[in-house]
DNA sequence: GGCGCTATCGCATAAAGATGTTAGGCTTAT
DNA sequence: ATAAGCCTAACATCTTTATGCGATAGCGCC
């Protein structure tokens, strides 16, 4: 028994693309392979969604272009997701700009690559994604590690170790008593260098810590 | 006169890798390549540090291994890069937890590839560093994906819009009086709506509040 | 019309947090 | 060895939060 990446059943496709040529091409691309089964194909979101209905076999990944007439790929993300729960979504997209990149994976999108990827490559993606992955284009995934790079210059970096540990447990959520409970301090000591870090860090309370610890994340609340 | 993607300069690479066969075979293969030069290969951080001063022209992109011996590669990443400010830093590992993933972006890595990439594709992901990308395998992009997409339950969503106001303030550490102003409320109003916030996410502190809306970045601060 | 829910506001009190000042012991660098 | 920085701690004071108990008013709903 060989033991491996094996797709014992095809991959069960859908497509939202507008232009006619390019979603042709992509359909009878990928129908042609034999991992792959393109069940739906739609020149908008709507008429996915319309075209859902009428299937035996739901879709378990979803190509969606983003620059759609109507029900942008991105708006109608959420609602496919709704609509097809068990279903990947994988954006192709012309826009690699970080905006429509992170409010994408916000809306729970598995990969995001871009439209110029050419057709053999896109297959190995899809491939990918089945296989656990997120295929990404390098110059989407830039905006990726912009995100998570440290600031150039983070002020928190002057803190020192136990300073540290107070932030942490501010960010916790910790009273100023449960925090020197579990720093083995006195409360007057957290105190004290709370007060540290708040003229380090140039603000005057938890709050602002914890808001500017994280400068306000892309996330949806 | 042609547009198009050139690359005028060889890229002056780098090398960190313990294992001896792969560090070789890496070394020889693309410093055989038109594009690079590898003008440092080190079988440690501490050797690799040590190389770089009798060099006469930097390294612009080093390739590092994650699991050496004495610093790790995600330990010597923040040394390396304020050696070399100029410099990309591609992490080359077999690890793909999601831990040393996120902990190398927050260091700076320009992208994070695994170990088992051939060489010809190696090759074409380094270029991709040069043209602006940040290339990044698909399982290891899967924890970016998952790190972006929405709590599948949100306890937020029993909030009344009112009440999503009031929270976004306290998200951005701002007080009750500035809440208030802000909001153009009494502060007895936004004390009102603070109590029933609490009650629905069962807190009874601004700073749970914050801690919870954000599970815990895995960002250092 | 009455019921539930939201939004608004007030008063009062106790707990938690913010801020100033001071100070001893310890390590590290000059 | 002198200075600098860090960790610890105490006391005092004032501000902000947390929480209980009301109250009025609008809105949709059956």
């Amino acid at each position: 028994m060989v033991v491996g990446p094996t797709f014992a059943r095809v991959i069960i496709l859908g497509i939202i693309e507008d232009q006619a040529a390019i979603r042709d091409a992509l359909c009878a691309y990928l129908d042609a392979q034999p991992d792959f089964s393109c069940v739906l194909c739609a020149g908008s979101h709507e008429e996915f969604m319309a075209g859902l209905a009428a299937l035996e076999v739901p879709p378990t990944l979803v190509l969606s272009d983003i620059g759609l007439p109507g029900r942008s790929g991105i708006e109608g993300l959420a609602l496919l997701r709704q609509a097809l729960p068990a279903a990947e979504v994988l954006m192709l997209s012309v826009y690699t700009d970080a905006e429509r990149v992170f409010e994408a994976l916000r809306q729970g999108a598995i990969g995001y690559l871009e439209k110029t990827t050419p057709l053999p490559l896109l297959k190995e993606h899809l491939l990918q994604v089945a296989a656990g992955g997120s295929p990404m284009s390098p110059s989407v995934a830039r905006h990726v590690t912009r995100y998570f790079a440290p600031r150039p210059a983070n002020p928190l970096a002057s803190l020192t170790p136990r300073e540290h540990d107070i932030v942490r447990g501010i960010e916790d959520g910790l009273s100023y008593k449960l925090i020197a409970d579990r720093l083995g301090l006195s409360l007057d000591t957290v105190r004290s260098h709370i007060r540290q870090v708040y003229r380090k860090l140039q603000v005057n309370s938890k709050a602002e810590i914890m808001a500017k610890a994280r400068p306000r994340p892309l996330l949806p609340w």
